[in-house]
Parts: structure tokens; sequence; C-alpha cells
DNA sequence: CAGTGGTCTAGACCACAAC
DNA sequence: TTGTGGTCTAGACCACTGA
């Protein structure tokens, strides 16, 4: 009887952390998985065996895995098993675009606050908003450069009374971490990607040729409470950029 | 005291439905938000109670707020209780993209083969399926029309032994469903969303003037297996077409 | 047939938010 | 302090898969 994969994986539970056991099984899977312990197809042996192997309950191994399974790295087939997912995608990619304003990764990047003040919304930002029109608003435009190369134009409007925005701190911070230290928690984002020729202005902050294609993007995020916090419309240099996502169909 | 909102609501149960009793209770709460009977900010009344009033368990009707939540239509905290998120995202929006070969809702949508064949797998191709360079792969190309006017070019390519690609069913029933009927159950797609100006060729079919900027969607979609089963570049006039995407903050 | 995940129950204790 | 959702347990029966 050969052992099942997850047998070998030494998972080890503290009972004493305030992270929740559902919760560190799976980080644990997770990173077996990343790691390359669990390769692609390994069986990880039935929920009943692995939750007496840990001391959980049923209920709770489920959980973790449930989690594991709508990040699209497990399947479970009933009689079958729950197996790593063969596919070899690599990363699970964030969700494009939302976190576009944070600093990225690398030290190669930067933003630079082109403007940044106050003044009564434009109709279509005051209608994606959900707020009246001229009422006031932050109008943020900002260059995201990386490697020195300007990469996109985002203009922002967010509403004056959800927080202050400093032109030094965008720069640093970045638009969603200010947010989220104002206590804003961030729910979910309505995004409309497109595409046209560069305006001429455009082309000359970008550096590309007055026609040159150019990907665009507009967004509405909303907080926790449904509130609408940013209206932007972004401009991305096609030749620089992509947007990524990777899909999981809902049984 | 006021009656929660979820109290008024005639919530019925069928126990000896196949339909599992989760999903009886998600499909109406989720008739009622989406048919206005709870309202932005309505709360739902606490989980015991409401287990309780419908005489199931707690961790059932659970399982159903989590579906939900899950698709952004509620929100829970900690000692406030759960409601029906504020903002207006009236719909859920499909994931975009990955139904596109669907023929749409309305009668106005219809797709031309334009070709389709089984031949070699190009190097790009074989690289995206996981298989070999110039393995049998059918090679189909689709010209989308939406009120009788083209919207899109797809090229398509899909390894020869997976199904059986009729030139008749591919214009009636799309490629999905095709597949779908075939055995094969579609688990998740990576894409990628660009722009470029038209080439000569592409402003002929898609009626659009040389060099106009045009969406592009390079798509790798996978089976429950892992199995890549179709990849696909295509090409959009981003004068008629946008991709919608609902993002949702993982906590 | 035996084994798997899918569903469901009836409790328990805890952390956090609001008053 | 009170009420909420968050977590966890220890069972049970069912539906489906594969041999």
């Amino acid at each position: 009887m050969t052992r099942t994969a997850s047998a070998r994986l030494g998972l080890a539970l503290d009972r004493t952390s305030p992270v929740p056991l559902y919760h560190q099984l799976a980080r644990q899977l997770e990173a077996a998985i990343e790691g390359g312990a669990l390769g692609p197809g390994s069986l990880l042996g039935n929920e009943i065996e692995l939750a007496g192997r840990l001391g959980l309950s049923r209920p709770t191994v489920r959980q973790a895995l449930r989690s594991l399974v709508d990040k699209g790295l497990l399947v479970r087939r009933r009689g079958v098993g729950t197996q790593v997912v063969h596919s070899r995608v690599g990363r699970p990619m964030e969700l494009t675009g939302l976190y576009d304003d944070l600093p990225a990764a690398g030290e190669s990047s930067a933003t630079r606050v082109l403007g940044n003040e106050v003044g009564p919304a434009p109709a279509g930002a005051a209608a994606a908003l959900g707020i009246a029109e001229g009422a006031p608003v932050h109008h943020v435009r900002r260059l995201r450069l990386a490697h020195g190369e300007p990469v996109a134009h985002l203009c922002t409007f967010v509403p004056a009374d959800l927080l202050a925005l400093g032109t030094d701190d965008l720069e640093e911070t970045g638009l969603y971490r200010m947010m989220r230290s104002a206590g804003i928690t961030l729910h979910s984002a309505r995004q409309s990607v497109g595409a046209r020729a560069a305006t001429a202005e455009e082309a000359g902050l970008l550096g590309e040729p007055e026609g040159a294609a150019l990907l665009t993007m507009r967004r509405t995020a909303y907080d926790d409470t449904g509130r609408a916090v940013e209206y932007g419309t972004h401009v991305y240099r096609a030749s620089r950029h992509s947007f990524e996502l990777q899909l999981l169909v809902r049984s």
C-alpha cells in the first residue's frame, strides 16, 4: 500500500496560535504544492484519514481544502479523492490591476504625481462614485514608471471627505495602502478594459508615437459597506503592459 | 422591535428535493436581493435565528451565506451582522471572455467559420497546449458578428484527439458547449489582454481602418484534470468591444 | 462492492463590535 | 454587557466512482 503524498509532509499545527487551524493547514499545503513537495496530480488521501492524522475534525480539514480548491490548486471528485491540479499554472497570479497602485515588488518601479488637487467632481466621476456632480473630490494624476520608463498614466477621483491625500505619500505609499491606513477596507471593484489610439498629449507623456495603440482601463472600487471610494481612468502603453488574469469556472 | 428584513421573505425549503438545502436557501436569498425584496444594506438577522426559523442547522445556513459572500452580494461583520452589499453592482457579470465563444443571449449575434482544418501545431500553440510541436491540432478561424457587423476575429487551436469539430456545429453551438458535450469539463483559463494596431488583413476582416487600435486576448483553457484543451489568440474591435470584470478582494 | 467526497446536524467556545 | 459572526467538534447518512 503506497502512502498518500500528504503523509510524507510532516504537517504540524500550533493550537496555541491565534491563526485558525484550517488556515494553518491550508498554508502548509499551499507551500507544499508551490514548493513541489506535492507534485501535480498527487493524491492527498481522504479527509477522514487526514483529519485523524492531524487531530482535527473533518469539517475543519474540509474548510482548509475548500479554500485551496477555490484558489484553483486542488480538485476534488467524489469517489476519487482530492488531488493537486495538473496544470503548470505555476503562480496564482494576483488580481489584475486592482493592486496596480501599489509600488511593485522590484525597486525598478516608481510613481510620479503630476497633479493632486481638490475640486468639483465632473459628471462622469460623480456618477461612478454615486455623489452629486460638483461635490468636492480629490483629483490625482500620476505617471507610473518601470525601469525609468513611463508605463501608464493614471487619472483618479476620490471623494474629498474620505481621507487626506498627500502628494509625497501618494508617491511613496500608494493610494490603496493609504486607504487601508485610513480604515477603509476595499471589498470589490468593477473594471472595464478597452483600447484606443493615443492622443497627442498621451503620446508625449508616455513616449509613444501619436496614434499608437493604448490599453485603457476604467475602474470603480467599493469598500465593504458598498460605498464607491475610487474612480479611475487609466491608460497603459500596450507595448509595455498587458493584463494577465486567471479565471476559475464556477461549478 | 423591527423585524429583520429576511423575516418578511417567506423562504421555503423542500427537503424532498435533490438540490441541497444550502443551495436552495442561497438561490432564494439571491433572488430576493436581485429582485429588490432585500434592498442594499438590509440586515439579514443573525444566523441562529435564521437557522431556527428555517429548521436548519447553523452550519447549513452559514454555507448558504458564505456562497453569497463569495459572490459579492453579502457582507458579514462580527458584532454587526450580515447585510446586503450597498453598491449598485446590479449584476454579478459573468466571467469575462471565457464564454465569448457561446452564442450571446440576443439573436443579433452570430459566428462565421473562416477556416477549420487539422494540421501540425505551430510552436506557440504547442507550447501553450503542452504538446509536441507539429502534433495534430484543430485550427479554427472564426469571425464573431453582432448586429451583422464584425466584432472579433478568433483564432483557436485544440488538440486533434480531444474531440471532433464540425464547422456547422461550431457556428451553431459554440466551442465550449461542444467540449462539454464531449465530456470535457472546463476548470480554469489563463488570459492575457493587450492592445496593438490593426494589420492590413485584420483591418479588412473587421472593417476598421489600418492602424486602428485593437484589443487582443490570448487564452489557454484547462479542464479539471489540468490538461490544456484550448489555446486561442483573439482580436477585438476596440470601438465595439471592451472587457468588463468584477474583482473581489480576498480577505 | 468498498471508498470517496457531499451534505447535514446539534451542540460548544471564542473574538470582536456596539452600546 | 450583550449580540454577532468565527471557529471547532464528533458524529451521521447519502451519492457517486471505480473495481
